[in-house]
DNA sequence: GACAAAAGTTACCGCGCGTAAAATTTCTTT
DNA sequence: AAAGAAATTTTACGCGCGGTAACTTTTGTC
């Protein structure tokens, strides 16, 4: 590491005593030589400082070492959280990930696509923008590059699909609910950027019935990646006008809540559970702002660990050669019960 | 974009019928051949799929188009708007940006170091950890790397810094909660990870004393870039002991604040301006989130799109051969008045 | 229409490493 | 210890483009 600069690897296998392809093996895979060569390779490079030219790595090998980590809006602590994780695993196992965000922005999306494909990456971890993602093009990007799926599903891409089970989030919630007050009225918004929403009303209706009560739906207008605003606009015009039949709130997911929770604040509305409190609020996702809302929120937390380790497992196992059939992987959600519901 | 696809810039040189040397001078800078020239390649990539292999082109040159953005905790959504704002306008410029946090860890940080060495890139963007910086490595950094530094300022380090006034933060805030009530106290961490808080702090004793009041200062335990949760538990800690002798707490920053507002909530104390009110909270940054606290948190702005456009500005014309002496460059923030103080 | 400047062309070498085939060495097996 | 397998070395070539020099063509000007 302090010695003098190697400039090629031609120069680092003369110093070093080892022939140059062999060099090359060892870079490419440590383990893919002989210890006593790997041992005399390392002793070397603590001698000399040589790293290999990434881009001349790059041109030649059928299949480079980049990982990209696409996620659909990075302003989100949650997809911060999670590609940071992602980050991490790809880092451990030796690659090296390349993180971008499409801002919500179907047209960013596709230039991501286009930017990865230039950088022949190994495979790639992909958190689609959902509904409005180009869809053929995410299916032709899919054919192309190994690619997981996560946390938006679409039907059948990629080489398999890493997410929560939505419809035992709301089961989970609504039964906590029903179970420790009145029955919860569901706000989400009318045209929901990411397919889970679709899923989590479905599944609230369904747990809604089992239960014997009947559901309520408030859809809030509003497109978009702002979802606490539109939460606090159309919360508190639902609010305003009365049209809630319950004094229970299930909103679709915590940022929705976060929105609610200003709007029930600023029409001097309690949440919580102490007895001078009008309505419960609870969210799904436990984003990491869930906890310093006030009242802290409830909500059913994404098991981000799992989710995580989980696609890179599978993406590495499918570059490394193992086939599998597509599949989908549903992790389930655990309660967090905090003051506002 | 529909045709057959070509494989190299040969090739697309016979088709096109244009030489490859000119060739390469276009996909260096369009600009740099007769416009007729420039005309028949667009034409000719209208009719064939073509884009540079970005490993050979990168292999060769003196300077690539690539661009590294460093943000130290982008799980921020502050870092993460910025973020994309420093993205969007690299990209505009031709550039390829590649964003990378240093999740508050020093090593992390001296990791990208090293990642963006082996990319030799044009320039870096460089938002550094601050006090958890290895300043020494900063310093090789930027003396090999053209590198602009912003938010966190490293005396004198790198091409330029550009930031906030962060004094001028200060005095705003202090001259309006003192013009609208009581005296404010200073909440801070005790150690900072960002040596702008320091700067708020002196100028809050130093604006202080300018109004001919007595400084207060509370300073939380704590390490790290939780400060959400520092605020929450130190906040609540002064405030169960009564540690503030005034009804009015700045927060160093809006991160600090919101945890201090959640602290406030679970003592049963209404923030805010009413007369029910008992305590003034007021922060500093205008955090994405700040909008949506209860109450909404009185603030001051940074200039996210001037400090963004002007790093840019900055590196993009060093690397275009302009020299300039190092220089510093603060933006003033904007007084934003919510409910909470 | 002459002429200089600008732009484009041809031709060649270099970058740093991947990869394949054949020759050689080293390790494992019985 | 000999045979066989596995790893390594040698040799040689290719990847796709950058850069330069010398030459030819086009452009713009008076």
């Amino acid at each position: 590491m302090t010695g003098k600069k190697i400039r090629n690897m031609d120069e680092f296998a003369s110093v070093s005593g080892i022939s140059r392809p062999t060099l090359s093996k060892y870079f490419h895979d440590p383990a893919s030589v002989r210890a006593s060569t790997r041992a005399k390779v390392e002793k070397a490079l603590e001698t000399y400082d040589y790293t290999p030219n990434i881009f001349a790595m790059n041109q030649n090998r059928k299949l480079t070492k980049n990982v990209g980590i696409v996620v659909p809006y990075l302003a989100d602590p949650f997809f911060a959280e999670i590609a940071r994780n992602l980050e991490q695993r790809c880092i451990a196992a030796g690659y090296r990930p390349s993180l971008h965000s499409s801002h919500g922005q179907p047209a960013l999306e596709n230039d991501i696509f286009d930017s990865l494909r230039s950088i022949k990456p190994a495979g790639v971890l992909l958190a689609p923008l959902g509904r409005a993602s180009d869809r053929r093009a995410v299916e032709k990007f899919c054919e192309q590059i190994p690619t997981v799926l996560f946390d938006s599903h679409l039907q059948g891409m990629g080489l398999a699909f890493v997410g929560s089970d939505n419809p035992q989030f709301v089961r989970l919630m609504v039964d906590y609910l029903c179970r420790t007050g009145e029955p919860p009225c569901f706000f989400e918004m009318k045209h929901p950027s990411n397919p889970n929403a679709n899923k989590r009303r479905q599944s609230y209706i369904q747990s809604m019935e089992e239960l014997g009560h009947t559901p309520h739906i408030f859809q809030a207008e509003g497109e978009g990646w702002d979802f606490e605003e539109i939460g606090r606009r159309e919360g508190g015009r639902a609010l305003a006008s009365g049209a809630f039949s319950t004094n229970t709130i299930l909103c679709s997911n915590d940022r929705l809540a976060i929105g609610f929770l200003t709007a029930c604040y600023e029409q001097n509305i309690r949440v919580g559970l102490g007895e001078d409190c009008q309505i419960r609020v609870a969210g799904q996702d436990d984003h990491p702002f869930s906890r310093f809302t006030c009242p802290p929120l409830t909500t059913v937390a994404q098991d981000y660990e799992s989710i995580s380790r989980r696609s890179v497992e599978i993406l590495f196992r499918a570059i490394e050669g193992e086939v599998h059939a597509h599949e989908d992987t549903f992790f389930e959600g655990r309660l967090v019960m905090r003051s506002s519901a």
